[in-house]
DNA sequence: AAACCAACCAACCGCCCTGTG
DNA sequence: TCACAGGGCGGTTGGTTGGTT
């Protein structure tokens, strides 16, 4: 049973790589180039194994990568294109000149989606967590409702209480008169929290954000929804972020995508929307069929060309062939327009 | 000063696709 | 047509580092 190892796995080294073990790679693949990765190891001297050496020499020693960090044009390319390929790293990976998809993945993993989420949007489906949740709660009956807000508390509770201890915010939860019978005791039109990671004041605090959420679901919940929803639910129209890009129109409409004001997506302090506070309200559940669907149609109608696709299969071929370096797929635009919209 | 924690990122793992004989 | 090896890919792990308690 099982894959056959693609080497001997004894007398191989494992974990990181000496500067001395990088000489010998490096120079060796100057001289004799990367034609067969099994022979590489052991003609280049080093006691390692060949797809270690093909990930070593792909993601850090290659001479034509950047080392440094992902600039604010970068990171915009990245969301922009995961929301619209999702986690198709090589693909996001082929628009960054000098990124590999390890880089852009982890960049990801660490930075983006804390940042989306602190934004309020939801970075698998990069729709506002109210609008998700506004969108779930108009599918449920009454009954359920009711325990929307405390299903999706549970799902973001802690990445909530991360973002809001680490940032040591007060912030304020304003509602609207309570039209409820269901609450026995209405809370405060107004509660001032201030977060400072003691634990009573932590569970305290999800008390309040619970009962938050919970009343403006059960009382209102089309008013989650922004005035100018942004996107059309009723379809499953997802590549809004490039709009203003080289993607057909079947594709590029219905959705644009709202990620803050122009100031950035960079670390400039209090002003960037990265590090403004949202309630975040909704469910990351609603993700995997849009994205589907989506890149079913952007595997056929822009990596194939237009009119036929075999999925997956064409996709990988356009991972080498169609994103060679001197060929754009997407045309990004230079100023990064999409950010310059409000957050929702 | 030490212990703890979170963030970061290099490296690994296993699945999948492709090319070739 | 089939089997197999090579390589690509995305997900995950584990070590390191820097900050906080």
């Amino acid at each position: 049973m099982g894959r056959i190892p693609c080497c001997e796995k004894d007398n191989v080294k494992r974990g990181q790589w000496t500067p001395e073990e990088d000489n010998k790679l490096s120079s060796y693949i100057a001289q004799h180039g990367t034609r067969n990765w099994r022979l590489i190891p052991k003609n280049a001297g080093l006691q390692r194994c060949g797809k270690s050496c093909r990930l070593r020499w792909t993601n850090y020693l290659r001479p034509d990568l950047k080392h440094g960090q992902f600039t604010d044009a970068e990171e915009q390319t990245i969301v922009k294109l995961h929301s619209v390929v999702g986690n198709r790293w090589s693909l996001i990976a082929a628009q960054l000149p000098g990124r590999t998809d390890n880089d852009v993945k982890n960049h990801w993993n660490t930075k983006l989606k804390k940042k989306l989420s602190g934004m309020g949007i939801d970075p698998v489906t990069h729709k506002p967590f109210s609008h998700l949740m506004a969108e779930i709660a108009t599918t449920l009956a009454p009954p359920q409702v009711a325990h929307l807000a405390e299903a999706a508390l549970g799902c973001f509770k802690d990445e909530m209480l991360h973002l809001l201890t680490k940032n040591r915010i007060d912030f304020q939860i304003h509602h609207p008169p309570s039209t409820s019978t269901t609450t026995a005791a209405p809370p405060p039109s107004t509660y001032n929290i201030n977060i400072n990671g003691k634990n009573d004041e932590k569970e305290d605090t999800i008390e309040k954000i619970k009962l938050g959420i919970s009343r403006a679901i059960q009382e209102r919940p089309h008013d989650m929804l922004p005035s100018n929803t942004p996107w059309d639910s009723s379809t499953a129209n997802f590549a809004g972020a490039c709009s203003t890009t080289a993607f057909p129109a079947s594709i590029s409409g219905g959705y644009h995508h709202q990620y803050g004001p122009s100031s950035s997506f960079g670390n400039d302090g209090n002003r960037s929307p990265w590090s403004q506070i949202s309630i975040c309200t909704g469910s990351t559940c609603t993700a995997g069929d849009q994205h589907v669907r989506l890149h079913e149609k952007l595997e056929g109608g822009i990596i194939n060309g237009g009119e036929d696709s075999e999925g997956g299969k064409e996709i990988r071929n356009g991972t080498s062939s169609m994103f060679a370096s001197d060929c754009v797929l997407w045309d990004l635009p230079s100023d990064h327009d999409l950010m310059k919209y409000p957050i929702v």
